[in-house]
DNA sequence: GCAAAAGTGTTTAATATACACCCATGA
DNA sequence: TCATGGGTGTATATTAAACACTTTTGC
């Protein structure tokens, strides 16, 4: 049942858009949803939805998360809050944005019903987006860029276990540069935040190679010996 | 004349809050109003209010500051947006807040009319403040931590015109940490940043000190050629 | 002439950069 | 055995850190 609300003064509705970055076959990709009403019938845009009555915003980019993905606790964190007046045809909607990252591909079937379409893109090769969402997007990936170099971001975008060459790999997609391999190891075995496990990939092809997994108590005690993650 | 807003889901209001930093007295100092209507009357808070019909959040923070201080045109960048449902006993109101930095101290007289009281408070003087302020205000002290050393807040804090002494001085309060003259010197010269005056200091006691300006388009061609401020 | 703050260089340690060959595996 | 990607060390350059005395001014 509904009931109306009723203000003295005009409101602004209040949404929350996620920017869902992923890595995969070597390229961050973002998951969008294609949409099937009005405004922007037909375009893909960011995961969002109107915030709910008594929930917090990170509580509802939580839910917009495990509707659209199942996937329960990856790493997230506030983006920004867009606010123009004209960002939506219809009338004035706050969008608070978040940014989530995620280090395994959930399997987005079109599981039935009514769920929307979504897909991964890879970030260059974006299609055209609903409101100012290649805005929001452009901020994500400022933000990544710029994090990811003092931010111990790339194993959230990488599975538990992982290879060094891996993690260069996207370090030098994200930065977009490529990183001497002897000096990134160097760096990085030298952080101690790596554990060395028993482990090796078995590839098809040349030498097989090292797991490691993120030590994230090491991590946290070089930060309270007020040492920074730098690369 | 007040006409009613009816949305058939409930629609939480939308505040903007500004975290105002100055510098003065070898002391950060934050901008409290101080409230008389309820709730928590009688409290000090961050200057804020309502989002007006057609303003964008940062119309909204700018006019905020006018109201207060009469200033136009100070450094001024999103902080976070905070909206936990029961942050105001009223009813869930959202507070998107901003993060001003001040190089001079307005008049900031009781300046007749309806006008709140209005003063500065030195960062480790702060009175108990209402709502989540005090939240706010740590995360504002958090990013000018972090953010002065790789970006050029500091010069956003003094007078155009200061001395080396003056800006190691404010590095040193909210780094909270002492630092080596010579090598502050050198650095700060080698970025090529600064512009000497002609001028110099003319005070009661010890030498005179030359004065420097922020030159804002060396420090632009320095992002250009990619290299980066940093303490 | 003295108190107060400004200004100035050098030595040493730490960190960053550049660079090329051998190794282990699967086909 | 060869193609493929993994793994390793050293020399040099750059940057950071530590440190103490002289200068200029007002009183």
């Amino acid at each position: 049942m509904k009931i109306d609300y009723t203000y003295k003064y005009p409101r602004p509705a209040i949404s929350v858009d996620n920017v869902m970055l992923g890595y995969a076959d070597g390229a961050l990709k973002i998951l969008l949803v294609h949409r099937t009403n009005e405004p922007y019938s037909g375009k893909w845009a960011l995961p969002g939805g109107f915030l709910h009555e008594g929930e917090s915003l990170s509580e509802c980019s939580v839910r917009i998360l495990k509707e659209k993905t199942g996937l329960e606790n990856p790493f997230m964190e506030q983006l920004y809050t867009f606010g123009a007046p004209d960002r939506d045809p219809r009338e004035h909607i706050i969008s608070v944005t978040y940014f989530v990252l995620i280090n395994h591909f959930p399997v987005v079937e079109n599981n039935a019903e009514k769920v929307d379409q979504v897909a991964w893109f890879p970030w260059s090769e974006l299609p055209d987006v609903a409101f100012d969402h290649a805005a929001i997007i452009r901020v994500a990936i400022d933000r990544i860029r710029a994090k990811i170099r003092y931010s111990p971001l790339a194993f959230e975008l990488l599975p538990e276990k992982f290879t060094l060459s891996q993690l260069q790999t996207l370090f030098e997609v994200i930065l977009h540069q490529t990183l001497d391999r002897r000096n990134f190891r160097k760096k990085l075995l030298s952080m101690n935040i790596l554990q060395e496990l028993n482990e090796t990939t078995t590839k098809k092809v040349g030498k097989p190679a090292v797991l490691y997994a993120f030590d994230k108590k090491k991590y946290d005690t070089m930060l309270q010996q007020q040492i920074y993650f730098e690369l």
